[in-house]
DNA sequence: AGGAAAGTGGGTAAAAGTGGGAAAATGAAT
DNA sequence: ATTCATTTTCCCACTTTTACCCACTTTCCT
């Protein structure tokens, strides 16, 4: 099971390739250590998932129901999204044009590590984020902190 | 479980490195011995933990619903300050600037054993944040101790 | 006092991060 | 089917950063 932490800036060069944090990329638990599979993320970013990581998601996506309207169009929106990229012999992702646009990427990416996932974000867009939201940090790990007690 | 007490102040040099106190070195329980996350602590300090008690941590971010908003935020803002780091063959942290920074730790940091991890403070903060304190510490005594009998 | 461990500093080889060009593949137009 | 233009893939090269090693001084302990 990966467990990505940590954060960093790197650049989206010419041919839309970016290298990924070599902190991260140690954090792959997958014997096809170079595969992702990368995807439109909750909120204005990408979600970057390691090749094992993804079947897992694509598991409880397909115990979705069928049937259900809203499933359906949860399944759709989301693989309609996803590319599998294989990192190059410099391990950078090349990341696809349709999705650096709905991102709204293009010189600079903000890597973020979230355990199963990494998130790209334009960093205007996530300083943005943060900046909208009400709860300090202290309260985050409040939050975590009581939980964990119970 | 380790239980890091006392106190103590170290240079941090120009590669960003400190040497941890061998005091609370040798308190680390952990099998991974040398392995640390250090991340953003409560007040303008850093938190050190060995990897097996971080790891405590974590699952309790994990458990968190990806689905919930709220919870989102709270796994990115804990997840985007957090960083694993080694201990080099001299037992040095090498403490990733952004977090030096977040702390204002420049020259000198003051340690402090707290149970389950070690706080990282610039000195200067630290004395301000005890100053600040309009509680004595007798007071605070009496406040904890009075709620541990009920 | 003497040896060992702790604390600090610095040099160097390796890895990470970035850029660009040439070969291979694709695809549309003649 | 062949040609030409465009995109994609693969390789090479350069710069910066990091990891790893060695060394010196100070403190601790018996």
């Amino acid at each position: 099971m990966s467990s990505f932490k940590g954060s960093d800036i790197y650049v989206v060069d010419s041919k839309g390739r970016v290298s990924i944090p070599s902190k991260m990329r140690k954090n792959i638990q997958s014997e096809s250590r170079y595969a992702f599979v990368i995807t439109r993320g909750i909120e204005k970013c990408l979600y970057a998932y390691p090749l094992d990581e993804w079947r897992r998601m694509e598991e409880s996506i397909r115990s979705l129901s069928q049937v259900n309207e809203k499933d359906r169009y949860f399944a759709r929106t989301l693989m309609q999204w996803s590319e599998e990229v294989q990192l190059d012999a410099q391990f950078r992702l090349l990341i696809p044009k349709s999705l650096l646009d709905f991102a709204e990427i293009s010189k600079e990416v903000f890597f973020i590590g979230v355990l199963d996932h990494i998130e790209l974000w334009k960093p205007e867009n996530f300083k943005k984020y943060i900046d909208s939201r009400k709860e300090s940090y202290e309260k985050a790990v409040e939050h975590v902190m009581s939980a964990r007690k119970s």
